[in-house]
DNA sequence: TTCAATTCCTACTGTTTTAGTCTGAATTAA
DNA sequence: TTAATTCAGACTAAAACAGTAGGAATTGAA
C-alpha cells in the first residue's frame, strides 16, 4: 500500500461524493472548490477511479461522478490502490530475483516489511466510506 | 514514519550489527559486503544512527560500529525514523495552516490518516532488534 | 614510522515519483 | 447554439531517493 497525496485527494473526493449522493451526480468542479483540489487534477484521479468502477462518469453539462456503490460497502482500501497503483510498498523484490527464500540474513528483515504490509492493509481494509461520513457529520454537530 | 529502503536498509545493517555484537567493532566494509548494500551508502546512513546515539563508532584501523544497547532495548522505530527522519507520513499541514479543526469537510480524512499513522508507529514500537535476529536464527535452522 | 584500514565529511548526480499544468476534444442539458 | 462538463494525453517543475566520488582524519599493526 502506497499512501501519497493522491490517494489521500481521492479519499476526500470520494467521501464528498458520498456526502452529496442524493443530489445527483457531483461535478468535479464542486468537489474543486469544496475540498481545494486542483481542478485538472480530479480529472487524473476520476480517470482512475472509473476505471476501477468505484464511480460511474454523466457527461455533459449538469454531469459529474456518482458512487457505484453505497458509502457502506466501499472500503479505503479499494479506493487507495486504485489512484496509487503498487499494493507493496517495500518488497524484497530485488533480493528474491538473487534467490530470497527467508532464509538468508539478507532478508532478515523481510517478514518484518510483510507484516507491516498486511497491516496497513488490514487498517484500510476494515474502514468504509460510510465511516468517515459518519464521522464528518457527528464532528459538524 | 516514512518507509524507504534506506530506512530498510538501516534495519539490516543493525540486525547484522546484533548478529555480530560479540566480535568487536564491525566494520562498514563487512556489512557492506554480508548485505550487498553499497558502502558509501552505508557510510551516510550510519552517521545519522551514530548522531541519535544508536550506535557508537571507533574509529581507525580495526575500527568499526558498535551498538549502544542491546538487542532487546533497541526498537525499530527508532531505528527508521534514525535515518528517515519525518515522523509523520502524510499530515495535514496545508489545512492546518488554514485552520484545520476537525470540523470541516476539507478535513474528513484527518482523523484517518492520524489513526495509520498511529498503527504504523505502534507497529515499529513493539519489535525490537532482538526479535528480528532471534527470527533470524530459527530461520537458519 | 609508515601503511592500510577504517570512520568522517561534503558535494555531486542520475533516475524516478509526485503533484500538478496545459491544451484541446467529445458530450449533452438547457 | 452555448456553456458546462467529462475525457485524453502530453508536458513540466520540484522533490525525493539511492547512490557516487573524493578526500581528510584517525589509529592499530607491521
Amino acid at each position: 500500500m502506497k499512501l501519497t497525496t493522491r490517494g489521500r485527494y481521492a479519499v476526500m473526493a470520494m467521501a464528498d461524493l458520498a456526502l452529496f449522493k442524493d443530489k445527483g451526480p457531483t461535478s468535479l468542479t464542486d468537489i474543486s472548490l469544496r475540498q481545494n483540489i486542483s481542478l485538472a487534477y480530479l480529472e487524473q484521479i476520476f480517470i482512475k477511479l472509473k476505471n476501477k468502477n468505484l464511480v460511474r462518469s454523466v457527461r455533459g453539462a449538469k454531469g459529474g461522478y456518482v458512487l457505484q456503490n453505497s458509502p457502506d460497502e466501499i472500503k479505503i482500501s479499494n479506493i487507495i490502490s486504485a489512484v496509487d497503483e503498487e499494493i507493496k510498498m517495500l518488497n524484497c523484490k530485488k533480493e528474491s530475483k538473487k534467490g530470497c527464500n527467508n532464509k538468508s540474513t539478507k532478508c532478515i528483515t523481510h517478514n518484518l516489511w510483510d507484516q507491516l504490509d498486511q497491516h496497513i492493509n488490514n487498517f484500510f481494509e476494515k474502514v468504509k466510506l460510510e465511516d468517515l461520513v459518519r464521522k464528518n457529520q457527528t464532528l459538524n454537530k
